[in-house]
DNA sequence: GAATAAAAACCGTCCAGGTAGTATAGTGAA
DNA sequence: TTCACTATACTACCTGGACGGTTTTTATTC
């Protein structure tokens, strides 16, 4: 294998363009170039554009799946691991999330299935906080202000300032704890 | 005019196809069938696809608007008047979110400053829930929580069940009143 | 360790099909 | 006459994907 990393790097590029340019600009040739590498080298790693977006998906949600997965394993606590491990990385990682956000768009558009496993990847998760030992009323509001963060980062609408967001961060945390 | 409606028929048709069919298959001839007027009319009105796009996200922020500040006048209480109207109306009502899925999913794809409008109306909100008499913060994580129920429906991600989506809402309102 | 074979990882071009936008001629109603 | 369209034709452009090469790695044998 020339380098293991090529397929990623290809994904890379794809999330690039559709975060940079939009998904109207996230054509097999642009990717091609942004990846540095021949349209004809992108179509034998994924086949079809269609492919490219699965592939974007289904990288994304392994990742994230790890970092959760690792928060959770790392926990001291006793209650709450899930919904504070699900807090900490939506908060506190930037990395992943825009990843994420051009992934989701991306496939919405192409075609909503490719969402699955990023469906998959929440109802676990759904699952696992509403039996942490936490009310899963209370947990489930602390998941959907977490992922108001998102939307907002998403769309780039009504961001809030650092200040606001480490407010709301702490008392989301200190609310798990009560 | 032979209906002052046409322009807004247009628009409902462009919606309805970026929800059903995704904003690929948004082209204007497929806008103009689906509303049932030909391209020239529909160009009449629209001259372009990205005017197209900025038609259905003003109408929608305007429709949104009156909306809340419908519910926010006729509310009898005295304290947190915003972030209760935005409650109300965002799990209430599901016909302006449709829409205003689409219309999001179309102004990013298009060009982000499509959703200018958006902004400024969450900027407008923000401020006036910040500033209606209960804890920012807490009034923040409610609209935080409330944008969640939205990511989901918007991606078709981890909905809840309408029990849960219930108790969610009972939850958010009895801790306004606090 | 050199030679060789085969598989993997690419490259670059071509083309059919689709799309935004233009143009133009015409129609009925107010 | 103007407004609000209809209907059709046309163009210039772009894109996905097919296809037929070529080079680089890896495995195998001598």
């Amino acid at each position: 294998m020339a380098r293991a990393t090529r397929k990623i790097e290809i994904l890379h590029a794809a999330s690039k363009i559709v975060s940079e340019r939009g998904i109207f600009n996230l054509t097999l040739e642009a990717t091609a170039i942004e990846a540095g590498v021949s349209k004809g080298g992108l179509l034998y790693h994924f086949p079809s554009k269609e492919a490219l977006v699965k592939g974007m998906v289904d990288h994304l949600a392994e990742n994230y799946r790890v970092k959760i997965a690792t928060s959770v394993a790392e926990s001291s606590k006793e209650k709450g691991k899930w919904i504070r491990s699900y807090a900490d990385v939506t908060f506190k990682n930037t990395y992943p999330n825009k990843e994420m956000h051009a992934g989701l768009l991306a496939a919405k558009a192409v075609n909503s299935d490719l969402l699955d496993p990023i469906r998959d990847l929440y109802n676990e998760w759904q699952t696992e906080i509403e039996n942490d030992g936490i009310d899963p009323v209370k947990a489930t509001i602390i998941r959907l202000a977490t992922d108001g963060i998102w939307l907002s980062e998403l769309f780039d609408i009504h961001r809030l300032s650092e200040e606001r967001k480490e407010e709301v961060y702490v008392k989301l945390k200190k609310w798990i704890d009560e």
